[in-house]
DNA sequence: GACACATATACGTTTATCCATATATATGTA
DNA sequence: TACATATATATGGATAAACGTATATGTGTC
């Protein structure tokens, strides 16, 4: 069901395509330590959000991310994938992102991001 | 040493640009097999020779495969990996290889290629 | 050396990808 | 309803990737 993509049309290339770009193996990198939304992830890479929502999108169509929204939030993770070939993939990637010096740093700035901060007693707030 | 290029720069982003290709995959594919020379590879893929040397060239760019000359022919072949998200990917590769409909089509096809069962008995021939 | 064959590379064109900016949509609040 | 905020998408331009054809290199044979 996730993983379509790679067996229609039998193009595993569809999800190399889909890693192939270093601002996705950042985003990734971010949702691998958990459930993040679009706002977090944009401070924390320091990109515009439009990009950052454009790179979401193509992890989704995927089937490498899943979203939830929460009121104005869309709060993006790591699907779960029944299909074999990214599992393999994704195991090694979460190996890899675990020893590089550049994820690691932003792994750990993610946590000091203003907006989440700000936002983690009131579930929902205004500003 | 095979995987310079994922770790320099922290780029497995290239790792996975090079997978991105259906061409290279089906290379990968026949390779599976053991090592098999160009115009094997382009006989059984049924591609113009310079298309099948470029994208061998990427492969072996990437650390994927290896080459030995031996006459005229360049006989290539899967590269010993020593790199943990190499060998994670290509595990999955494998596996998802092996169930591939127009995968196993190919691989069954490399082993009926004329120019494979006539150079066969002689090692190296002057045809 | 001249030729044939296997393979590699160079070149110009087409196609796909990425980006930044602008704009649209969706939700919540006043 | 009007407005602010969060996110998504559309558009046009720049860059890179892939292709086919032509040509170069490298090896063996005469």
């Amino acid at each position: 069901m996730y993983s379509m993509r790679t067996h229609r049309n039998g193009e595993a290339a569809f999800l190399f395509k889909t890693l192939a770009d270093p601002t996705r193996l950042r985003l990734l990198n971010l949702l691998a330590c958990g459930e993040t939304c679009v706002c977090e992830l944009t401070d924390t890479l320091r990109v515009v959000q439009p990009k950052v929502s454009r790179h979401l999108a193509h992890l989704k169509r995927a089937g490498l991310v899943e979203v939830r929204r929460d009121g104005k939030w869309m709060h993006y993770r790591w699907a779960k994938h029944g299909d074999l070939l990214i599992r393999h993939v994704l195991t090694g990637l979460r190996e890899w992102m675990a020893k590089d010096d550049r994820m690691n740093g932003e792994r750990r700035r993610r946590n000091k991001v203003c907006c989440r901060i700000s936002r983690r007693k009131p579930k929902r707030t205004k500003n």
